[in-house]
DNA sequence: GCTTGCCTTGACGTGCGCGTCAAGGTTTAG
DNA sequence: CTAAACCTTGACGCGCACGTCAAGGCAAGC
C-alpha cells in the first residue's frame, strides 16, 4: 500500500508518517516511480507508535519498542530497553500525580477563601 | 529600583520582566535616560505572576489576577475573573489526574506482563 | 489534451516562555 | 581615561511533533 492508504488505515496523516521516517522509526520500499510502498508489518509499527504516544511517551521513547518489533518479537514491549522506558515513565507519572494533587489542594484552598496556603514549588511541571 | 534589582529580588531574570511588559502584564516608569524604574507594587505583581505560574497557570491566565491587583484589591484572586480561572484550572487538573491514573494502570499492567490491556485514548494530554 | 488525485522533496510556521546573542548607550569606580 | 557593570531595543533560537504551503512529477478517467 502507498502512504495515503497507510495513513488512512492508521488514522494519521502522510506528514506524520514521513516525519517518522525522517526520525528513523519507519522505513519504506520504493516503487519504480519513487513512491513509498508499505506492508502490514509497517502498519503494525505505526499502530505501536501511536499507542505509545497515547500514553504520553515521546517519539524518542518509542525507539526501543520499534527496534524490538523489528528484531522479530511479537510484542514491542518484551525487550529490556522497552521495559526500562515503561519504568521510567511510571516514575514520571507518579511524580506528576503527586505534584498535581498538591496543586489541586492549593486551588481548592484558594477557592474556599482560606488565604495563606502553601504555594507549591515550581519544580518540573511536565506531565506528559 | 531598576530592572536588574527587581529581577534579583523576585528571583527571576531581566529578560522575563521585559517579556511580561511586552505582554502587558507589567509596566514601568522610565527615568530620564530611558531606564525602567519599578516600585514595591511592581515587585508584588511579579511575585503574584510567579506563584500562579508555579501552579501551572499560563501567563495569559494570570491577566485577571494582575488586573485585580491593579484595581486596588489586596489579593489578586478576590475578583470574579480570577476565581473563574481557578475553577477552570481545577477542572483541568481533575481531568489530568484521571487521565494519569489510567496511564498509570496501563503501565503497571504492561510491566506485569498482563498483555491485552486497554490503551487509553489519546485525548488531550496536556497536564499543565 | 485536460483535469483530478495521488505522490515527491524542501522549507518555513506553530505554541509558550523565555534564553541568548548583537550592537550599542549610561553610570560609577579607579 | 578606561574598564566594569549596568541599561536599551531587536532579532533569532529552543523543544516537539508535526501542519501548511510551494512547486512539481505520475497515473487514470473523460
Amino acid at each position: 500500500m502507498r502512504i495515503g492508504e497507510l495513513a488512512k488505515r492508521a488514522g494519521t496523516t502522510t506528514r506524520a508518517l514521513r516525519f517518522y521516517e525522517s526520525q528513523g522509526l519507519l522505513d519504506a520500499q520504493r516503487t519504480s516511480n519513487g513512491y513509498r510502498e508499505y506492508d502490514e508489518h509497517d502498519l503494525r509499527l505505526v499502530k505501536e507508535i501511536q499507542s505509545l504516544q497515547a500514553v504520553g511517551l515521546s517519539l524518542e521513547d518509542t525507539r526501543p519498542f520499534v527496534a524490538c518489533l523489528r528484531a522479530g518479537h511479537e510484542s514491542g514491549d518484551s525487550c529490556p530497553d522497552s521495559r526500562e522506558v515503561y519504568r521510567r515513565k511510571l516514575a514520571e507519572v507518579d511524580a506528576c500525580l503527586e505534584r498535581l494533587n498538591t496543586v489541586r489542594e492549593f486551588l481548592l484552598a484558594r477557592l474556599a477563601f482560606q488565604d495563606p496556603c502553601l504555594v507549591p514549588e515550581p519544580k518540573e511541571f511536565l506531565c506528559s
